[in-house]
DNA sequence: AATTGTGAAATTGTTCACAGCA
DNA sequence: TGCTGTGAACAATTTCACAATT
């Protein structure tokens, strides 16, 4: 293949390979960052702890990034990850629920999610309508409709208690969201155009529990080199 | 195989198993509480949007549980799956960082995560040192190594500031955690057999973002997330 | 000499399809 | 009849290994 790096409009992308660009992404900033100008698949799989081939493929499927013998120029790589993520651009969020965990969301994204800025925090308890976070105001919930259209929301964040999530989710729905990620631990059932990923805790905890338990094997992926 | 419940030492257990074990166990508790005795792979797959196949496939890797032309137990079943998951005990947890993110964990596990038992709370800054939550207070995080002894520490949740993530982590090693859930945005590095899990939702709204921009084919969810 | 990009092989995970049992 | 349990078929993902390129 000519050399030139290429964009590859490709058909099936796993979730796996995104994922995975996802901490490419994270890991590329701290190597821009620290001033280092290439980064090879090696270097990578590394930090990653994955193997070099798998680094390579993830990034084989969007075309030809890199320089042989040379490794990936990191500005370049990063933005372009950035591009296939469809983080070069901002989303509109809105929070709702203004409880602990959504005003500690509120926290958490000051010095991150750069590209995701929260225009909208809702909730229904009168008591909480009105508080100011930072240069948020909690807006009634009665008007998701209105101010969802208003500020052009396009990502919803749920972190209601969980009897009252159905019931956002849907009105998010209906007012034209087609993602959600949601912190409440309940199974929502949306439309299948409506993508949806559910924040669990309990997952991650069950699993450290698990592998507690099933102390004598654990799950590893063994860092890999193409060779030494 | 003869049919009496037998629950089978297995060797290796794919994670997308255990996650999916830590579903079932949510949906499992829903249905027991709605009276319902018995439940059938094809319900619990309904319920989960997993096909019929892989929920008798998960359950089967730990032995037999069900009665054929009838289903599955819900009780049992739900115990089955505590024992596995080695969630039909406590766990004594410590919590770092008495930030925005630690205190929302705090107020989030009040009505969920029933066998985790949060033992400490501790932080660095001495304003924070000494406020009370719930009937936890703020310990100095000097005290790590001789309050994880004295509690019986066995898991730790890290909710501190990326740049002090990895030495709270070692501390946390070398007075023998052997389970880490990490909220700071870093690569930790840890020896390999300390069970990490890093939570991580940068990449869940990046892969919200990915699939708003390649939105022609929804994307499906592994395990973990929402669909198969 | 170093390192990418990629088919082919190996491995892992999912679904099928049906025997076997209540 | 209905539904589990499971080997075999199939599908997806990862790793290998090496030609191609700088």
């Amino acid at each position: 293949m000519k050399a030139r790096a290429r964009e590859r409009t490709t058909g099936r992308v796993s979730e796996s390979t995104i994922k995975r660009l996802s901490l490419y992404y994270r890991t590329l900033a701290v190597i821009e960052a620290s001033g280092q100008k290439t980064v090879s698949s090696r270097d990578l799989a590394f930090r990653e702890r994955l193997t070099p081939a798998q680094v390579r493929k993830d990034f084989s499927v969007f075309g030809s990034f890199g320089t042989r013998g040379l490794g990936y120029p990191v500005g370049e790589l990063k933005s372009r990850i950035a591009r296939i993520l469809g983080i070069d651009r901002t989303w509109n969020v809105a929070v709702f629920g203004a409880g602990k965990i959504g005003t500690a969301l509120l926290a958490y994204w000051e010095f991150q999610h750069q590209g995701f800025l929260i225009k909208g925090l809702f909730d229904r308890d009168p008591r909480k309508i009105g508080a100011r976070h930072g240069d948020l105001v909690v807006t009634d919930v009665a008007q998701l409709e209105s101010e969802v259209a208003r500020a052009g929301i396009e990502i919803v964040v749920i972190a209601v208690p969980a009897m009252a999530a159905q019931e956002i989710a849907d009105r998010c729905v209906r007012s034209g969201i087609k993602a959600i990620l949601n912190f409440a631990p309940v199974n929502l059932v949306l439309p299948d155009d409506v993508c949806l990923r559910t924040e669990n805790m309990s997952m991650e905890l069950e699993y450290l529990s698990y592998s507690r338990v099933n102390a004598g094997r654990a799950p590893r992926a063994v860092p890999g080199n193409d060779l030494p």
